[in-house]
RNA sequence: GGUGUCAUAGCUCAGUUGGUAGAGCAAAGGACUGAAAAUCCUUGUGUCCCUGGUUCGAUUCCCGGUGACACCA
């Protein structure tokens, strides 16, 4: 926890990141009362206000006993993004320093939001949702084959650069060309943002059987807080982003009579699991970050 | 107790007309610029249950053993 990066304000943000279930509420709430902070929650899910048991938010008290921020404070029909997300947390931080703090807590699993405080995104335009319905329409419809040649005659950099295999990349590349007759890779620039506040990173582990556990161990306790009943009262959200999550998407197909519940909960555990390895490869790399085993 | 079937990757199983083996799932590794709890890519060596026999060679065929299951007593 000594490492800033250079500004002179004095002001630091201290961000407490790991995977899922590992353990960063409690740490988090911990830290923030040591310096009188609030915790800034960076957690893509947990900013839905519709959304509480397939989510962990932090309990009732938890959030008693410290101010929490983008804890259940949009909705799920938002179309909440990353992009929003880095405009409202740098203000809200730099309006927190400005009240007087020296340091702040910021919290959360969402390694792309994360980035996106502490680098910045670059000024690609927002999705529009009657563009990005039909390009989708087309992926499914037609595959990715045809919207890969166009983007290869819309912009031939981005054909090189992209996953191609990966159609929601293609959809996006495109959909931004198209929107702006401007190519994709044009917006590009890579350019860490210069941030007014010094930045230190947390990382949260564990080891990996015993995250596990916690992880299996979590579900069941959802399942027992009433995920299935919280999941049925957001079916009519189920087509929306924020419910492509893990946790409610299998529950649905529980509630659709697809699968068992037991397979359901077999399921959630597997695709938690999951999750929890992609954080841990998105942050394996970050040099910035402190780790800390808690065993 | 008798008869039969089965025993192969962490799991479920395929296969080798005898030349030491491969799928699905699990698992592992990776990517990521407004869907990110999303999306995408890559990765398969294991005493082929054990002992003995036949054979140049056995996981494969044969004898015996052990275990599981089924049926008959």
């Amino acid at each position: 926890m000594t490492k800033t990066k250079g500004t002179s304000s004095g002001k630091r943000l201290v961000i407490v990141l790991g995977p899922t279930a590992v353990g960063k509420t409690d740490f988090s709430i911990e830290l923030a009362l040591r310096y009188g902070s609030p915790v800034i929650s960076c957690d893509s899910r947990q900013i839905f206000k519709e959304m509480t048991i397939g989510t962990a938010v932090p309990s009732a008290s938890q959030l008693a006993a410290v101010k929490h921020y983008f804890i259940h404070s949009h909705s799920v029909e938002d179309n909440y993004t990353a992009g929003k997300y880095e405009l409202e947390a740098v203000a809200l931080i730099e309006r927190l320093f400005a009240q007087g703090h020296d340091t702040l807590v910021m919290a959360g699993g969402s390694g792309f939001y994360i980035d996106a405080v502490c680098k910045g995104l670059d000024d690609f335009p927002p999705a529009d949702p009657l563009l990005r319905a039909e390009l989708s329409a087309r992926l499914r419809n037609e595959g990715v084959e045809s919207l890969r040649f166009e983007l290869r005659r819309l912009d031939p950099e981005s054909y090189e650069t992209i996953d191609l295999a990966n159609g929601q990349r293609v959809v996006r590349a495109l959909e931004v060309c198209l929107m702006t007759g401007r190519k994709f890779s044009s917006f590009k620039t890579s350019a860490v943002k210069k941030r007014s506040f010094s930045i230190e990173k947390i990382g949260l582990m564990r080891p990996r059987d015993i995250l596990y556990d916690r992880i299996n161990r979590r579900v069941l306790r959802m399942i027992d807080d009433g995920l299935v009943e919280e999941a049925r009262s957001l079916v009519r959200y189920r087509s929306l982003p924020a419910l492509q999550t893990v946790g409610y998407r299998e529950i649905f197909s529980y509630l659709d009579g697809d699968i068992s519940l037991d397979r359901a909960v077999e399921l959630v555990q597997r695709n938690t699991r999951h999750y929890a390895k992609r954080q841990m490869t998105w942050w394996g790399r970050d040099p910035e970050i402190e780790w800390s085993d808690l065993g």
